[in-house]
DNA sequence: AGTGTTATGATAGACGGGTTCTTTTGTCTA
DNA sequence: TAGACAAAAGAACCCGTCTATCATAACACT
């Protein structure tokens, strides 16, 4: 015989079997009563509901999850808790996870290693996962050596396309165009970019989006400039443009931290803002810390992005499960960091 | 007869059994090289192996979880992700979990409706977990319609302690005394106190150490003004309190962001941050935000709270599990925001 | 008395991985 | 050639939940 059925109570999960044996009913019974299921005595239903209290009965998830092949959880891997984008991300996808009564299996990768789709997707493989999400903003996917996990929802993250799995992402090229057109209306046409660093996915193609509007205008683009996302970098980089660019209209930060910096150092050098030089940045980021946050942004809807990554990553009974390229598109939030460029 | 079982593997996952009989030996043999156990012919393996590889087996988390009767995952429950506290206790946690190669199952109650312990310790229950984390700064914590689940380490997070359960929190209440120490030795005492939402806990207690310390140096406490976190509530109090108090040399805002808000609203009102009004904050959450962050602040050791959440989380084996009430010291952080009290 | 209906028990199979026990096979030695 | 021994592989079973049968009762209605 193998290992022995232990009836020590004390060093294991209460078991169906053991409510049976205190209730003095079988574990058939029991069953019936724990899924509310009809054909039971309401008086035996009251021994068996007491037996369960008084033990402190809880279902295995273990034991049920086998049985029904599902685990009401859908993975969840980022690098970085705390980037902004993750976070959002997670509060989005928590979100739809509450709506379909799922919770979220959460991994962090190392913050400071590079980490790649296949070894993401190798430790999501083993936790109880019924659909996989990875976020790749911080680096372009190694798609060349990553296979999707058959027989699971697996979505990425990233603004890159691929054609055997569903990718994600807000739309940070067109969240650019949508900013660039705002100014260009503005009568604005000397832009300056200030970027987040250059090995971000979301920075290269927010640039990108930077870069093409201007060429339509046939306007040569001046050189961007290369911040980390933080205020402090958006500042050197505005103190850099106030004493080196006489002809520089406005400022396209890439995030609304760097726009933020960036207006001090533009007030600092003597120029206002928005009556010498406009200014926009992107997320939306800045309420909760700036008062009277003037800034002119763009705004994603995180939660519908949540929601979107969720219904791929874990798609309903007899949904077709065709892969796609989401873009969510942004919303051009005007406030008053803008201005129409004087005469 | 129950449920046949089906050999069509494309609507099941790969399973032990499946490799077993594409490689022509046993079950157990599959689970010897699975698990890298000897006494396998070379040959064998490789041939297993092979087998492994062409049908893309990987282990049932079920079935091990319960075999094992462990689930490698510490479950986290809190109301609202984004929230500056549990965002980055979910941080530090997510950093500790990594240290034990555990993962985080998440679930988010709902934003706006209260939550009680005895609400989240029910749906935790039901999940895949080792230990339960239940993040109370919102809101006390209702300690009498609540019971741990037996068998299942509990940690709460919240300033309150409870005879059968360990608590962590970060010391709302001692963070008020350093700064108010540090306002003292430069000379202050006319210290007015903006707060944050008098529901919050965390509000509760740093008001609490606030009025101590004042009231240990036997000053009478000005009227506490309310805001909600947020840099704008904290403006309005600046305002108000620039015109209403000409006594006020020192104002200690509940967190970094009204800090920020009453800096900005003393500039407008024409007084100098700090020769006439020093200003400290808590939290030490501006930097990303803020260019030349000069505030004033406490700092929290997050990770080490969320090592000391998932430690006694998730006990070691063989560890006294007595219950306690931690306390995590905040670091005063001294910048620029405070000066001595002109004569 | 015959026909349902309801409540419950007994038994067992399925899910997938892991452990223990047992059997087979092969090799070496006396 | 027989016995000893080890390596290799198989057989059985357990973990806990759920469901599918089937078998009994007890009870009510016609």
């Amino acid at each position: 015989m193998a290992r022995r059925p232990s009836n020590d109570t004390s060093s294991r999960p209460v078991s169906m079997a053991d409510v049976a044996r205190a209730a003095g009913v079988s574990q058939q019974t029991v069953s019936r009563v724990a899924n509310g299921l009809p054909n039971v005595n309401e008086q035996t239903r009251q021994r068996v509901q007491a037996a369960m209290q008084k033990l402190g009965f809880r279902p295995s998830y273990a034991g049920r999850s086998l049985r029904d092949g599902r685990y009401h959880s859908v993975g969840l891997c980022v690098n970085d808790v705390t980037k902004f984008g993750n976070l959002s991300m997670i509060d989005g996808i928590a979100s739809a996870a509450r709506e379909h009564n799922c919770a979220i299996t959460l991994v962090e990768m190392s913050k400071t290693e590079e980490f790649s789709l296949a070894e993401a997707t190798r430790r999501m493989a083993a936790l109880p996962v019924d659909g996989i999400i990875i976020g790749m903003s911080r680096m372009a996917p190694d798609f060349e050596t990553f296979d999707p996990l058959p027989g699971i929802g697996t979505v990425i993250v990233t603004m890159y396309a691929h054609p055997r799995v569903t990718t994600v992402d807000s739309d940070h090229y067109g969240c650019s165009l949508l900013l660039m057109d705002h100014l260009f209306e503005l009568g604005h046409e000397q832009i300056r970019y200030i970027g987040g660093p250059s090995f971000s996915v979301d920075e290269q193609f927010r640039r990108a989006g930077w870069q093409d509007a201007l060429e339509r205008k046939h306007i040569e683009p001046a050189e961007p400039l290369e911040g980390d996302w933080s205020a402090n970098s958006g500042y050197e980089a505005g103190r850099y443009l106030a004493e080196h660019d006489r002809t520089m209209t406005a400022i396209y930060a890439a995030n609304d931290q760097m726009a933020n910096g960036a207006i001090a150092a533009l007030r600092d050098s003597g120029l206002r803002v928005p009556e010498d030089v406009s200014v926009v940045g992107v997320d939306d980021s800045l309420d909760d810390f700036v008062a009277h946050n003037e800034l002119t942004t763009v705004r994603f809807d995180l939660h519908q992005r949540g929601r979107e990554v969720f219904e791929h990553a874990v798609p309903k009974a007899g949904a077709t499960d065709k892969t796609v390229a989401i873009r969510i598109p942004g919303q051009l939030i005007i406030r008053h960091s803008t201005a129409i460029l004087r005469a």
